[in-house]
DNA sequence: CAGAATCCAATACGATACTG
DNA sequence: CAGTATCGTATTGGATTCTG
């Protein structure tokens, strides 16, 4: 299995220490992940429309967290034999059995926008998980 | 407020970007973090309770993590005016309030443990949410 | 189009020593 | 007991350039 960044390879040392809360987070917890998934979520993408959607990643992080969440199978990725060539990524069947976890996530972070100091308005949500 | 961990900080930005589960994942996204939650869910610790618990933690990183988590007001810190000195830590209301999320990462954690490429057995969970 | 490779600055983290 | 302070290394992640 690839390596994964130090963070995450810590917390599967931790997994048996504490409980899956680690197992969970090794997984989506990287960097930008909540940002792909919370987009997969909605359906098929392809690499640069998901590099157009998530603003401010860089190539090289969004090819990394994708081969993260492929190796972890929670995404999957689809080559297309043409030229030029096209690549989709979607959720896997246990990807999508994350669902209930990232609605969780989702919902706890704006019901308690207010309470972890964050003024900005609800405007600019532009993805519901 | 305190300086977070970059990551955090950054997925503070995200927020307005993409969604709740970025704001969540500022919270507990941190790499002891889990531990320390799990932990705090069963109840009050003192600060040698946790350092003692947390195998491998150092104390630069609890006392980081504990004082973001405070931050955060996830959790709170009660300090005893004895000789020697007594602190303890416990979960705030808004803590208490992550309690669905924290047992959705966990189920999910434990459900997934094959899937997910943890070959060890469920011996050593000493920790659910 | 969808990456791979490289370079470099910023960060995170552990170890250790010290303190009220 | 419950931390602080400091140091050094490892890791991260952005910018840029290159390629089938």
């Amino acid at each position: 299995m690839r390596k994964k960044t130090s963070t995450n390879a810590l917390n599967e040392k931790l997994i048996n220490d504490s409980c899956g809360m680690a197992r969970a987070l090794s997984i989506l917890g990287g960097r930008w992940k909540p940002a792909i998934l919370c987009r997969l979520n909605h359906g098929t993408m392809r690499y640069g429309e998901l590099k157009k959607s998530i603003e401010g990643i860089s190539e090289r992080m969004l090819v990394n967290q994708l081969r993260e969440l492929e190796d972890d199978q929670i995404i999957e990725r689809i080559v297309y034999p043409e030229v030029p060539p096209r690549v989709e990524y979607r959720m896997t069947d246990l990807g999508k059995t994350m669902n209930p976890l990232l609605k969780a996530m989702s919902d706890w972070g704006n019901m308690h926008r207010i309470e972890v100091g964050d003024p900005v308005e609800d405007l600019n949500i532009n993805c519901k998980v």
